[in-house]
This record gives C-alpha cells, sequence and structure tokens, in this order.
DNA sequence: TATGAATGAGCCTTCATTCAT
DNA sequence: AATGAATGAAGGCTCATTCAT
C-alpha cells in the first residue's frame, strides 16, 4: 500500500495526488487507505519515513565501519546512487514532493541531516588520520552538506539519465569532491587571485 | 503582482497557494489576475520564468566575459549567491517547488540546463588556456551539472543560515569544486584504491 | 446489547451515534449486531420500543386499581420520575433524540398517547367520583395531554437538578394541574378579563 | 437563506440535513451558503438564534409592560401559541431537533432561561399585587419552568391539530395553569392524602 | 477597467452495511 | 455462533474559474 502511495505521490506530490488514485493503485478500497494509515497526511509522513529507512539504512549497510574512512565513503556513495536508482519514487517523494511541502520539510531535513552528519564524521575521521589540521566540525558539516547536496543533484542527473551507471555517477562524485577536499586537506585554499594551478 | 504570486508560491506551493491570497496580496481583485495571466499554472509559469530570467540576467550580469574564466566563474557564483540571498521567494518557487510539479518541472529544467551550459563553457575555456587535457564536452557538462547543484545545495544552507554571509558560501563552493576540478585537470583521478594523498 | 445502545443513542443522537461505538460498548462485534438488530433504524426502533415499554410499565404497576384516581394519578406522577431519573438513557432517547426524527416520532408518540389515554381516564373517573360536571372526553384528552408535557419538562429539570428529588418533582406537578383541574371543575374557568381572585 | 435552512434542519435534523439540500431549496449554490454562513453548524446555529430572537420578540412585543401581570401573561401565551403556528419550522428547529444535538442544547437553554425568567417575573408581580404569600424566586422558576413546558406541549398539540385555533389553546394552557397557580396562591397545597375538594 | 458575487467540480473523510472465514 | 476485513455511497468543505455590473 506505501508503493502504490509512493508511486502516486512522487508522480503528483502531496496535492495533487488523490486518495482515490492511491486507494485504486493499491487495488483496495479508500476506507481501507484510512482504516491503516490514518489520513493523507499521515499518509504522505509514512511514504517519506520509510523511504527515509530505506535509504539511511542502504547506506549504513553498505559501509564497513572496520574500513578506512575513504573506503567507507565510497561504500556509502555507491549505495546511495544504487538506492536512487532503484527506489525512484521513494527519492522522487523524499526530495523533489516533501521538500516544497512545509508540514513535511522537517521530516525530510530530520533525514537529511543524519546522512550529513554520517558523511562530516568520515570526513572528519579521515581528515585524523591523514594528519592533516583539522578545519573544525562546523566547516565539515558545511561541507558534508555540501557533498550530499552535490550527490542529489548527480541523482538527479543519473535518473534523467538512464543510461549512465551509477558506478560512472559515484565516481564523478568522488573524483570531484573528495579531490577537491583532498586540496583542502593540503591547504591549498582558494582565493580571490588563485588561477587553477598550471599542470605540472 | 507577480510578486505577490511569487511570495504566496514560495510559501505554499503551487497547489496550496490559493489565487484568493494571491489576488488580496496583490492588493487587486481576481479576476485581474485572470485578465493579465490566464490561469493559476500560467501564473505560476510566469513566476518560474521571471524568477530565471532574473537568475541567469544576474549571473550573466556579474562576469565581465572578458575576464579569465576562473574570475568569471568566481563572479558568477557570487552573483549567484546574492540572487539567491535577495530573492529568497523567487528561488524557492524555482528550486523548492516548481521542480515537484511534473507540469512545470520543464521550465526549471530549461534554466537550469542555461546555466549549466555556461558553467561546462568557463570549465571548457579555463581547461583550454591552461593546456590541461580535455576530458570532453559530455564529461564537463557533468561536472558543471555537478557545480550547479552544489551551488542550490548550498544555497539552501545559506537560506538556513541567516548570519551567513553569501561570500562564504560562493567562497567554500570555490573551494571544494574548483580545487576539486584543478585535481582532475591535473590528472589525479579518483579511484577505489585511492586514498586522500598525505600531506606534504 | 441494547443497554449500550441506548446508552450510546442518548448521549450522541440517532445519527451522531455510531454502529462501532455502540457495537464496542456492547462488548460484541458489529456483524452481530447486524445479526440480532438487523440495521440502524430497527436498533433504535427496539431501544424505544424497550424504553416505552419500561415507561408505562414502571407507571401501570404503580397505580393499584383499586384506589381513588387521585391516588393513582399521585402513585404514576412518582413512578414517572422515578424512572426518569432511574432510567437517563432510556427517558433522553425517547423524549430528547426521537421527537426529532421524523421516522421514529411516531413511535414516541405513541407511548405517549398510551400515557395520555391513561391520564385522561383517570382524570374522568375522578371527576364522574366527583360528581362534577365532565368537560367531554376531547377536553380531558388535552387535559392530559398538558400534564404529560409538564411533566415532561419537569422531567428534564429534574435531570438538570440532581439534588432536587423526585418526589419534590411529583409534588409540584400535582400542586400545579391537579390543583388547576380541581378549579377547573368546581367550573372556575379562566377568562379573558378574570383576575386571579383575591385572597379570602 | 435562513428560511431554506429552518425548513430542512426542522424536516430532517441537524445531522440528516445535507448542505446540498439547504442551498438548493435556497435557490443557491452550496459554496454560497458557506460564504455566508461559514460551517453546518454555525448555520445550525444562526437557525437557531434567529429563531429565538424572534419567538422572544413575538412575546416581548405582546406584552404591555403597562398592563398588570395577568394580562400580559394572557398576551404573552396568546404571542406564543401564534409563533407557534406561524413558524412551525423554526419552532420545529429550536425545540424539536436542536435539544437532543449536545452542542447546540445551549444555545436552545439560554433562549428558554430568558422567557422562563419572563414568566417567573410575571408571576411575581401577580402574587406581589394580590398580596398572596411569595413562594420565593426558586419555586417561583420551577413553576415557570413548569409552565413554559405545558406550553410546549400544547404547542406541539397544536401543530398536531391544525383545525385548533392558538387562542383555544392558550385559553386552555391559562385555565390549568393560571388556576392552579391561583390555588396555590390562596394557600391550598395539594397533599398525599387531599382529594379534589367537592363541588360546592 | 475593475469587481462583487456566484458556481461546477472535486477531494478528504466517514459510516452503515456485508463478506469470507 | 462470531468476527476481522472490506466497501459503496454520501456529505462537508474548498477552489479555480467566470458572469453581470
Amino acid at each position: 500500500m506505501l508503493d502504490a502511495a509512493t508511486a502516486v505521490f512522487s508522480e503528483r506530490g502531496f496535492h495533487a495526488a488523490s486518495m482515490d488514485e492511491i486507494a485504486e493503485r493499491a487495488g483496495i478500497s479508500k476506507p481501507m487507505v484510512y482504516l491503516y494509515l490514518g489520513s493523507k497526511g499521515e499518509l504522505f509522513s509514512a511514504c517519506i519515513r520509510r523511504a527515509g529507512g530505506q535509504l539511511t539504512e542502504a547506506i549504513s549497510a553498505a559501509a564497513d565501519p572496520e574500513l578506512p574512512a575513504e573506503q567507507q565513503l565510497w561504500a556509502a556513495v555507491q549505495a546511495f546512487f544504487h538506492f536512487v536508482g532503484e527506489h525512484r519514487d521513494a527519492w522522487a517523494v523524499m526530495f523533489r514532493q516533501a521538500r516544497g511541502e512545509g508540514e513535511f520539510a522537517g521530516e525530510v531535513a530530520s533525514i537529511r541531516r543524519l546522512v550529513i552528519d554520517n558523511v562530516a564524521d568520515l570526513f572528519a575521521r579521515a581528515i585524523r588520520s591523514s594528519g592533516a589540521v583539522d578545519p573544525g566540525p562546523d566547516e565539515l558539516r558545511a561541507l558534508a552538506h555540501a557533498l550530499v547536496g552535490t550527490g542529489e543533484s548527480m541523482a538527479e542527473w543519473l535518473l534523467d539519465h538512464p543510461d549512465e551507471k551509477p558506478e560512472t555517477a559515484a565516481t564523478r562524485l568522488m573524483n570531484v569532491l573528495w579531490m577537491g577536499l583532498g586540496s583542502l586537506i593540503r591547504g591549498e585554499v582558494w582565493r580571490t587571485s588563485t588561477a587553477v594551478p598550471p599542470v605540472r
């Protein structure tokens, strides 16, 4: 039933989705939907929470905490893109529809925060193990936020380019961000006057 | 009138916004709204297009085509964050609300494409002028897409942290992405086994 | 089961009462209610009829037909107020809820008619035994109707004043109506110009 | 519009009445009903309040405060029965339908209280002017309550007997109650053992 | 030009009622 | 005998849209 709801919400958005269509697509009658989920809002919320759970589950299941931080990040990024490719509806509900609905934006935000915190943690461990200068937790969270945003954006790109494999997207994300992070760690801060360093 | 509509759409979303409220906030009567804009959909569309025009306008006005590509990008990124900070409503309509509304997603997509193309072009010029190996237009567009997505994500961050100055966000974006790009250009491709290079 | 139904109907009214609540409060499942009583209407009707039966039963059980008419009336009136006090639900269903429901008003009306007829009969016997002029059956029924209406009204008063004892209400009813009846019997008809007779 | 609503509510009761039918019978569309009255509950409430206003208006307009209390009561009683005869719907809404609806019973109760207080006041003045012993305000209110209840009951009788003229009902009410009151005033209290006084 | 007034259509929600077990 | 599960139908309410002025 949540599948049907997720599908309809992802296509139409919260307001444009009708309980009639959801019930019909779920193959049950409307009163059943209300019996089990309570109301349209609770149904939407349930979709969001389930999607969020699946996503965080998928990500954390992928990363073996014994591995080095970089490997964990790589696994997480891969898991993320796989999830998006295989749960397009859930993804769309969370990041395309729920974000704009003030009443539910908070639920998505908290899921996002979870992911961001994990990423920031990986950043911190990577930096610590590399002996580099720690930029501090706030800056790390900002960077993690950036990585997550980049990932989301590339997820959309992935959905628009069905031929592209998740690994490609994952690699590209690592390329851009991890390398950028690496540069930062090495102290190569960008400044207004800084030009792209010439190729050696 | 578009101001009022943009304000209401940004707060409530397309469906939850009521023509009554828009007309009232615009200080005119509802039939006038219909006379000038035709329908709710066209009104929303007009808001999107105006916002898109303002955004692209702001970005391209900021970048002097005579400057080196990097400086242009820096100016564009700054202009972008300034725009978001000063036109919160327009931004929210475009990137929070319109994205989920299938019927209007295309309009946002084409605005986005415009920006991405410009960024990709700047990338290409930067690489060309640095003499590095050109990764090809597709890859560049993918990278530009990533930068734009990161920018969008940091725009949200900016809106959630009113104390942060647009310059800070702009600098961070350059730091992460341009440095990452720089690494890439230098041929430092990330691979599964690659660890963050140790600090020199 | 009728107890539960009566309780719910008395609290909520016919339409606002839900079969779910009735079944739940009866401690059985809804299909059982339908099996035994058929439908919501029949259930309501059964409640009314049972309440009516209890009421007429209580009244007629109280009045020993051997006693003089006045004593019988006194006993009946007392029984009535006792009944109302002890079967608030049943009373409320009959006289607060069922009256407005066109479909069931008839059932209440016939119960009422029964009571009124009895009262009219007592009136007739009292008059006959006192040797006064009989005002005729129609007039007597109208008077009986008045007494019953007064009783109903005082029943509500009783329910709203839990400290008042049923006897007080009964005494008051006798005071007002029987005395008035007595005056009438004595030929003291009220006329437009009639003032309250001065105290002797 | 309130006329239509009153008509439908009086026939069907609050819950069974549908806004569709009310709108249709009012000759307007449903949204208009909501525009002007807000909601079904407010509409019902408005009907009750209007009916109550009309009733109390009619009653107080009929009684010239300069007249003796008895004449005032007579005028009020007549006005009451006329009102009921000419505003059957309004009457039915107030005293048949609204009474059972917990949410609105209070509004009817306060109208009733108004009438009862007026009646009690007339009683008090009549007694005072006759020099009889004042039974005290509580007792008077109880008696007024009884009179009003009797009036209500006879109003129903009137509605069921379209051939009867309001004056007949009014006269009967005065006969029964005023005479009873007269007896009381004269100190003729009914007691368990009291028999109807023999005709002189 | 500008608007107050009006509406058709649709959606969320609930409830009496019934299967299938 | 008893019930958990299911539904058709209907009602309150709102909204985009349009006349009539």
